[in-house]
DNA sequence: ATAATATTAGTAATGATTACTATTTTTCTA
DNA sequence: TAGAAAAATAGTAATCATTACTAATATTAT
């Protein structure tokens, strides 16, 4: 199964190439109606699942109940906050080689990693003092 | 709201504890039903969310669909095989000041943390080497 | 242009989880 | 120890995210 252009799937890549908070399907979809009125919510799904599966997009579980998707494929870390449900991204050094550490501990290959620290943004911190 | 005692969340936290593969609610329910025929589904759901924010469990997101469960709350990492699913405990070491170095780069307070790894398990390496 | 194949919109179906409610259990206190 | 207050339950209905289905449309190679 070859691949075939889609205006619906570039549109669905462009909009998540611009976004930093890692929205969900739905999010997605009602963005870009805007600029495709009509498209389907299963037209989203299915290219956001296609696009990580390609690697071109990463699908993000943080434990909310949806997925949620980031353009950005390069080796991260995501912190989430357990008060208000954002997601931030997280550049840390050190951890080029977090997979050849763990591999020692695992009889199998490993090929990707997700890593999430959970906690309160400092937004919310400060909302919490407020009251 | 303080805490009653209810022996449905006794024989829950009894029959995760006895578990090494993360269940998801669905296989605790099938497995508590043998103690307790009609213990019900919700039930089942409830007091696992509750054990969980009870910091007495931990609920995990592979990315599955389903949240699973593990009575292990002691600091420790994951591995999910794509093949078959299933989820491998992962005892690291040097992992003990993660949460500190992932702090360096977070405004706002970091409380947990969960980290995955992805890859094949040395059992559906070896079914693909015999096809 | 045509044929082959991928993709779509729209809708129905599924599966996991949560909400609701009347009843039962637990626990506190008189 | 009985009886009241609060929490928990079983059973069921509702919700929400995601997937499946299908007839029509769009893309691409010849």
């Amino acid at each position: 199964m070859s691949l075939k252009y889609s205006k619906q799937r570039e549109l669905i890549y462009d909009f998540l190439k611009e976004r930093k908070d890692h929205p969900t399907a739905d999010v997605v979809y009602q963005g870009v109606k805007n600029h495709l009125p009509n498209i389907s919510l299963g037209t989203v799904y299915r290219n956001l699942m296609l696009l990580s599966e390609l690697g071109e997009i990463q699908k993000l579980n943080i434990g909310d109940g949806a997925d949620h998707f980031d353009p950005v494929t390069k080796d991260h870390n995501h912190f989430i906050c357990k008060k208000c449900g954002k997601i931030f991204d997280l550049d840390m050094d050190g951890m080029e080689d977090i997979e050849k550490v763990a591999a020692r501990y695992v009889k199998g290959n490993i090929e990707s990693h997700k890593f999430f620290f959970y906690g309160i943004c400092e937004d919310c911190l400060a909302k919490m003092r407020d009251d």
